[in-house]
DNA sequence: TTAAATAATTGTCGAAAATACAATAATTAA
DNA sequence: TTAATTATTGTATTTTCGACAATTATTTAA
């Protein structure tokens, strides 16, 4: 191999798409943000930007993410790449796409530098975007689902303190299916959650307690024994 | 975004690395390539190249795979990217993985243009490698194993005609652990499989029936029930 | 204060799948 | 013909899945 001139091929660049994922009113979302300027102005897209020189796929991703949100420590997942030859119009741009959980109340993403808007969008109504980023979009957001059968990301979306139902819901709008009440809670008996004393407030009906995920119970139960979460 | 000088980001190369997994004696195998250039002179490495100026990715693994091994139309899988700026001492270039399966018998990977030596490795066994060809390895072999779960795969790796012990002893190799014989025959009734009137020859003992995948009952068993794959 | 409404929570039962283990049948080699 | 080996089938127990019913706790409106 490198048969050919080696340096005719140091002409490209690549560049990380960073999708972020949340969960609001029973639905879960995806933010995208308005372009604004050339190519592809004033078109919806998901943010992204070129990488540098020296700089690794998971740290410009970081970097992006940060930029846009202030969020570091935020579970990064690398989902697929694409490297269609005329998917960029001003030169050969091989994308890495990355998606990461985040709470939407937590946090203000800052259009500022970015775009003129930004928006969450359910993942079941997804625009039309600019470049090949629907078919990033729904690429990912398949992965997105798979995921969620096996990993317990959905707990980044919810909230710290949340109920049985939300947990419930998500995973019907995620499968796009409604669940039995009775069932769901039977299937999530052997998932680590501690019960809080606290239940929900302001609500006109019996409140439901507040569950939190027990993350590091999680780690040890994933470890000393042959548990898989599963869903 | 693209804020900076547009230009100086389009320096990078990429490249395609392409693993072939195989089943043999027993065994999944990876197909691995001894190097017969600098860098890395002699060194074990995955087959991979240089992705040329206007080809997609898919493409180029494509190339890569024919030029190997003189297949085509073999079902190709993205892995993942790879980008540490340090990772090739010649310059920037990220790396995307692909893997496909083949049947170790059906054909002779053709070393010549490529290497002097090309070997099948079990991945169990795989030696330490050029680049950071170990990382890429070790990642896809997880992703390798976890489509076996969900994907019906094992059956491009398998002899198109097959017997049920070889069957589940590609998965004992994969899970690194025994399966009850009786109870791996009940898990794979719903696997679409063909019998065949034909048994195993030249063994001495009581021949096994052989089978193969029935392809097509498989993809309108996915299309019209909700069946899964699912091992 | 009380009843109606709403939602949380728990329970039951049969079907299906997973697991452990045993028994039987077919073939080869000596 | 028999011992050895392996394919194949069966049984019984436990665990999970799915549909549905019953009960309990809390809020709001009368």
């Amino acid at each position: 191999m490198y048969r050919i001139n080696f340096n005719e091929f140091f002409t490209s660049a690549f560049s990380v798409d960073c999708m972020l994922f949340g969960y609001s009113q029973g639905q879960i979302k995806a933010l995208l943000i308005k372009r604004a300027m050339e190519p592809y102005n004033n078109f919806w897209a998901i943010p992204g930007d070129l990488v540098y020189p020296d700089e690794d796929l998971d740290e410009a991703a970081n970097r992006i993410l940060k930029d846009l949100t202030g969020l570091s420590d935020v579970g990064l997942h690398q989902a697929q790449s694409f490297g269609h030859p005329k998917r960029h119009p001003q030169g050969r741009v091989v994308t890495v796409s990355y998606f990461a959980m985040v709470r939407i109340e937590d946090f203000n993403a800052k259009a500022s530098s970015w775009a003129d808007e930004i928006s969450w969008v359910p993942i079941h109504n997804i625009p039309v975007l600019a470049f090949d980023h629907n078919l990033i979009m729904s690429t990912t957001i398949e992965l997105l689902k798979q995921k969620l059968r096996v990993e317990p990301i959905c707990f980044d979306m919810l909230p710290d303190r949340f109920t049985l139902n939300e947990f419930q819901q998500l995973y019907e709008y995620a499968y796009n299916q409604p669940l039995d009440k009775a069932n769901f809670r039977k299937k999530i008996k052997h998932v680590p959650l501690l019960a809080h004393d606290e239940k929900q407030k302001m609500v006109k009906h019996r409140p439901a307690k507040l569950f939190s995920f027990a993350k590091e119970e999680y780690k040890t139960k994933v470890e000393t024994s042959d548990y898989q979460f599963k869903m």
